[in-house]
DNA sequence: CCGGATGTTCACCT
DNA sequence: GAGGTGAACATCCG
């Protein structure tokens, strides 16, 4: 799935093709899908509404509405789970993240809106991991990475011994870092995921913050959380494409983690 | 056949 | 309270 890079295309897709359209129907066939309490009923206060902006807050899609006397709508909120992708009168967004062999196939649409014209803004999504809301807490995320300042960054990790790793993957203090950039940035800034999050110097920090705006960036021109430098490297002997050392391997923040001992410490 | 995969949430420990 | 672990979700890939 898709990690803060791919839902910010998600995000361009939605926001170049799907706004100012009234919506005439909301699809709901997979009620798991629907989350905090939400129903296939409740979901019909979107019938009528268009959509006036397309955001996004770390991993979360946030689509503004305004009803048919253009007074506000609901917010509504889509994640995308690990394999979900935002497909907009049939055509998806980036390139190919996997499943690509299933990218075509409608059976994996779990929730959808239809348009009076009679397109459709739907949300393919085979492992089912992502959801929908209305109304979602934003303020429950932490700042966007892709934005984030040195200072919003420090306050993030701050009087925490907690891996660093872990700390940047958890949405509440920094939102859209996940399993792929969390190893790239960190191998980049040539910083241990292992490392206590609170106990960087200056330094690191200031390294830190200007790897993960770069990697961020650069990842997104690219195309994808998947063209990082490191990402090739990543599997069981892979070795670091800086200086040819082994890559250890372990269990990070509860995610198969990938660093290079020899020059991230 | 089996392990692992770009995510989140929750129960249960320490 | 802070963190860690494992499970769950469902499908595909090597």
């Amino acid at each position: 799935m898709p990690e803060m890079i791919e839902v910010e295309a998600y995000r361009a897709l939605a926001e170049q093709a799907a706004l100012g359209r009234t919506i005439s129907a909301v699809e709901a066939p997979d009620a798991w899908y629907l989350k905090r309490g939400l129903s296939a009923p409740a979901l019909a206060v979107l019938v009528g509404c268009r959509f006036i902006a397309a955001r996004r807050r770390g991993k979360l899609l946030l689509l503004d509405s305004v009803d048919g006397t253009d007074d506000p709508g609901p917010v509504l909120g889509l994640r995308f789970g690990m394999s979900g992708r935002l497909v907009v009168d049939g055509a998806t967004a980036v390139g190919e993240l996997r499943y690509s062999s299933n990218e075509a196939k409608a059976v994996y649409d779990r929730f959808g809106v239809v348009f009076a014209d009679g397109g459709h803004l739907r949300v393919r999504d085979p492992r089912r991991l992502g959801g929908v809301e209305l109304g979602p807490a934003e303020a429950a995320l932490g700042h966007d990475a892709a934005t984030i300042t040195l200072s919003q960054l420090r306050d993030a990790l701050a009087a925490s011994r907690a891996p660093l790793k872990a700390r940047l993957m958890d949405q509440a203090r920094l939102a859209g870092v996940g399993n792929l950039i969390a190893d790239e940035v960190l191998w980049r800034a040539s910083l241990s995921p292992s490392r206590p999050a609170g106990d960087l110097s200056p330094a690191e920090l200031r390294r830190l913050h200007r790897h993960l705006r770069l990697t961020v960036a650069e990842l997104g021109l690219r195309g994808g959380s998947h063209t990082g430098d490191l990402m090739a490297h990543r599997r069981r002997d892979g070795t670091c494409p800086r200086d040819g050392r082994l890559l250890q391997r372990a269990t990070v923040g509860g995610r198969t983690t990938f660093w290079c001992p020899w020059h991230q410490k």
